[in-house]
DNA sequence: GTCTATAAGATGATAGAC
DNA sequence: GTCTATCATCTTATAGAC
C-alpha cells in the first residue's frame, strides 16, 4: 500500500524544514522531489503556514508517542533519560537534521501564533516529562539531582538542541553522541 | 559624525538575521528600514552572501574584543566564566535576538562554504578560549572540573544557544536568566 | 486529486544616469 | 554613493478543466 500523498508532503517538508529552515525551500522545492505540481501540494495545504503546522503536529504525535514508548518500558531512571536523548540522536540521523521545532522557532518572529504554539507545546512536554521523570528518579533515590527538575529539565532539553546545531556545523555526529554523553553525566549524579 | 552606510546596512542586517533568520528578510526589508534603494545596498555587498560574510566577520571581531576585554580584566576564573555567559545575555538583549552564528547556522545546507567557515570559526573560538580559562581554572584550584575542559567548553557554548532559542520561543528572558545560572553552577564546582 | 494556466508580488541582481 | 529602470526568476496562491 502507498503513502498518502499528503503524508508524502509532509515527509518532504519536514526534511527540508530540518536541513534548510522554514524559509529555506519553496513548494516548488517540495513539487520537484515528490513529482507533483506546486497546485497539488495546495490542494493538500492550502497555505505553507497550513504544512508547517501539520509537520509540526504530526511531530508533536511522534514525540508523544515516543515517551509513552519509554514510560511503557519502564527500567531505571537512567536508562529512560538516556532513551530520552536518543530521541534526539534518531532525529539527527545519519544527514545532521536539526529538530523541526527549534528550526521553526528560530524563525519565530515570522510565523504565524498557530504555528508558534505547537513549538511551545513541544517545549512543554518535553520539559515536564523530563520534570516528572527526574522528580520520580530523586524519590525512589535512583538520581541525586543537583538541582531543582525544572531547571534540569530546562537545561537539558535546551542543550540538546545546541549540541545539536553546533554539530551539525562540524558536521560531526560523533560530536553530538560525546555531547550527549557528557550532558547526561552532568545530570546523573548517582548510578542506578 | 555619521555612521557608514556599510555599517548600517550590517547593523539592520544582523538584525534581521537574528530575528528572522538569513532567508527570512530581503535587500528590500533594509532598504525600507535604513530610507535607501536595494541598488544602493548591493553596491556595498553585491550578493546577500557578501552580506552575510561580512556581518559574521564583524560579529567574530566583537566577540573577539569582549573575551580580550575579559582576559584583560582578569578576577577569578569564576568571574571570567560569568562574564562569557553575559555576552550571550547581551546578544539576547530586551527584544529576544538570537546569536547570529547559531542563526546561520540553521541554515548550513543553503550557504556558501565561506559563509559556514565564518560560523565555525565563532565555535572553534569559544570552545578555545573557555577551554584555556577552565584548564587554568584547575590548575590554579579555583576550579575542581566534573569532566574534559574540551566537553564542558563544548557544552557550555552549545548550551547557551540552546537556552537562547527555547527563551525566545516563551519571550521570557528571565528564564534564560536562570538557565545560564543554572549552566554555570552545574559546571563550577568549587568556589573561588 | 492532479493538472494547466495564470496572477500579483517578491527577490537577488545588474546597467547606466546623476 | 545613490538613484531609476529593468531583469529573470522564484514564490505563494487561486481558478477551473479533467
Amino acid at each position: 500500500m502507498n503513502i498518502k500523498t499528503s503524508e508524502k508532503i509532509i515527509d518532504i517538508a519536514q526534511e527540508m524544514v530540518q536541513t534548510r529552515g522554514y524559509h529555506g525551500f519553496s513548494y516548488r522545492d517540495i513539487s520537484e522531489r515528490i513529482g507533483i505540481k506546486t497546485a497539488s501540494i495546495h490542494y493538500h495545504y492550502p497555505a505553507k503556514s497550513d504544512l508547517a503546522k501539520a509537520l509540526l503536529e504530526r511531530g508533536l504525535d511522534a514525540f508523544d508517542k515516543d515517551l509513552e514508548a519509554i514510560d511503557a518500558e519502564g527500567g531505571h531512571v537512567k536508562v529512560r533519560l538516556q532513551k530520552f536523548t536518543q530521541i534526539f540522536l534518531k532525529t539527527y540521523g545519519d544527514d545532521g537534521r536539526l529538530c523541526p521545532f527549534c528550526m521553526i522557532a528560530t524563525s519565530q518572529n515570522t510565523i504565524s501564533g498557530e504555528v508558534q504554539a505547537e513549538v511551545s507545546a513541544f517545549w512543554m512536554k518535553g520539559e515536564a516529562w523530563l520534570e516528572n521523570l527526574l522528580e520520580s528518579g530523586e524519590r525512589t533515590g535512583e538520581l541525586e539531582l543537583k538541582g531543582s527538575a525544572q531547571l534540569l529539565s530546562r537545561v537539558l532539553l535546551s542543550s540538546l538542541e545546541g549540541a545539536m546545531i553546533v554539530a551539525k556545523s562540524f558536521d560531526d555526529r560523533d560530536r553530538l553522541e560525546a555531547s550527549i554523553g557528557f550532558i547526561l553525566s552532568l545530570i546523573i549524579e548517582k548510578g542506578g
